[in-house]
DNA sequence: CTCACAGCTGCAAGCGCTTCCAAAGTTCAC
DNA sequence: GTGAACTTTGGAAGCGCTTGCAGCTGTGAG
């Protein structure tokens, strides 16, 4: 396996030189740029990250912290994130610090402060101010995504808009009697993202002048079989029902719509549902929804992160709101008729 | 941050002494392990990788080469392999490699081979025996997961027995008019695992005397909408319907219940669907299905790979078939009355 | 009591790179 | 033609660790 050693005899050049031309930093003319070029070609080399690492102290690798890898979010930010990093040569890390907050800890301590990584990438994870100045403070980057990193740069969505959004559409259909399915609170402890969504919701409903009934306040744990779980209570139970759900994702949403077909519930007809993602399975289910790109926030994160990396240090801890997309399939129609109030 | 120099002064020993006592290798007396272990401890000292990995070969590192993130399959190994690796105090360099052989190569080449892992993990991925000697030429073992790698350790499950088992426990049931959902023909290149379930299903069928149809035997790419749209051309289309139908996965067993309540048809009375995996959605649709627990099969490639890593490196390059589970649900019945042939 | 040997320890030489520094070569204005 | 300023280059000192080697200590056999 050829190191810069075998390049610089290769091309007639010091190894000093061929570090230079071959990371661009410094001056090198241009024909000795080229030898260095050819000859690290000819011979396949191929900097080995660990040494350059220890001696100029950058890694060319980017931790990902996630809490999970199985919910779509997730799944598709890693997905965004992996493919841009690899296009940039470099590595990914990947922590996956679903089991409790005792790992959570040592992964962010031992892993991610000791210089094994030049900047992270924090998804629904809610850092500390404390845990985040350490991290500025020994310049390693990190950016945010899918909730607000207090000091830190964030990719996110206007969620409290969307959940309005998403409300207005089905108030605007006609809809009085409408229900929210919203995240476990136990989940928004890292994550702020229900109560945010939730809080949009209640903004509509107020706008509009509906009420916001306890027992149409349901919540789940964001996957389908949870939200399907749910959906079989508050659908089948002994209360009214609602003639709208709008839930929080399109997992639960469609976990909803799943649970309304078990009762012979036709939707929209009988029940709309809109939720909020723009999950493959939409299309399957004629879903109406709003599409955040979480494989683009991925790849917008990491190049936030690879621009701070290589220009100045200095980046501003910017928020970014990342567009979203209202798609309207047939997943939401007007209300039954005998649900309407007449006026 | 702290170094090993400042663990060894605080101890009152050499950075030699230290490095040995906190990697367990050479001797050192047990007086002189205590202290450098207190003051590491002390110091909140943990191992610069890079640096031990320059000096030593070792990376701390395992690469995990998936072809995507996003389906069942993937996600759950990937789940498995990361908390498995975490524990062992591990790094998890994630590859995905999914846009094409382009991407693929170069991973191969510039990433893993280059020393910057110290094992591979190869999930449904064909190497090529040139390949996998070039890796373990420099003693990077390799384990692959989700079909043979010629040479090196494999974690597999008997796919053709399992597939054969469901078609068997369809049949059993009284079933004669059975369709096959495989995976694409575009997905076997890299992975054969759709022709060993299929053969696995043309063996029961055989056995069994039954016709295999063509028209009954339909494709799609292992998702649950590419299975919904292939199954919908099935169910609805103008060929004689089947009456129950082996998906080779569960996220296509669920796309064909989906696309078969589409057209009204109960499941199981009109027709019966089984799948492979053990999905999380499984209970969600009563899919009987056969498990094969992908996030311990994950985990038994890290430990398998570790063992090797730690102890002696000739690891033989031996197989280990998983075991499975089926799992019956409600998704298999016997066939509709007038469908069962007459004795 | 002496010697052989094993257990422990520290010194120092790297691992493969980056980068500071000084020296050499070039350019240009005057 | 000369000096200042800039560009280009190579030598060499590390980056934070591991490990071969040699020395030192302590043990038990003879």
């Amino acid at each position: 396996m050829p190191g810069i050693k075998d390049v610089a005899e290769r091309a007639g050049l010091s190894i000093a030189t061929v570090s230079r031309a071959l990371s661009g930093k410094g001056n090198v003319s241009v024909r000795s740029r080229e030898r260095a070029q050819n000859a690290a070609a000819e011979l396949g080399f191929v900097l080995f990250y660990h040494a350059s690492s220890l001696a100029s102290g950058r890694n060319h690798n980017v931790g990902l912290v996630v809490p999970s890898v199985h919910r779509w979010f997730f799944s598709s930010v890693v997905e965004g994130v992996s493919a841009t990093l690899l296009d940039a040569g470099y590595d990914l890390t990947l922590y996956n610090v679903s089991e409790g907050q005792e790992r959570r800890h040592s992964v962010l301590n031992d892993f991610l402060l000791r210089k094994r990584v030049d900047a992270v990438i924090a998804v629904s994870l809610k850092l500390s101010a404390a845990e985040i100045q350490q991290l500025l403070a020994i310049h390693r980057p990190i950016v945010g995504i899918g909730g607000p990193l207090p000091g830190a740069t964030a990719i996110r969505i206007d969620d409290s808009g969307i959940a309005h959004a998403a409300s207005r559409h089905l108030i605007q259909l006609g809809h009085s009697m409408i229900a929210h399915m919203t995240g476990d609170a136990a989940y928004d402890k890292d994550f702020r993202l229900p109560g945010t969504r939730q809080a949009g919701f209640k903004k509509a409903m107020n706008e509009a002048g509906l009420a916001i009934r306890p027992e149409w306040q349901v919540s789940a744990d964001f996957t389908i079989q949870g939200a399907y779980a749910s959906a079989r209570q508050l659908l089948g139970g002994s209360v009214e029902r609602p003639t709208a759900v709008f839930a929080a994702s399109d997992e639960m949403a469609i976990g909803t719509i799943l649970a309304a077909r078990d009762f012979g519930l036709r939707v929209p007809e009988d029940l709309s549902v809109i939720g909020i993602d723009g999950h493959e399975l939409g299309e399957v289910f004629g879903l109406t929804t709003i599409d955040q790109d979480a494989r683009g926030q991925g790849a917008l994160a990491v190049r936030r992160l690879l621009a701070g990396l290589d220009g100045a240090g200095d980046t501003a801890a910017a928020d970014t709101e990342y567009p979203t997309r209202f798609v309207i399939r047939s997943s939401t129609a007007v209300p039954p008729m005998d649900t309407v109030p007449i006026h």
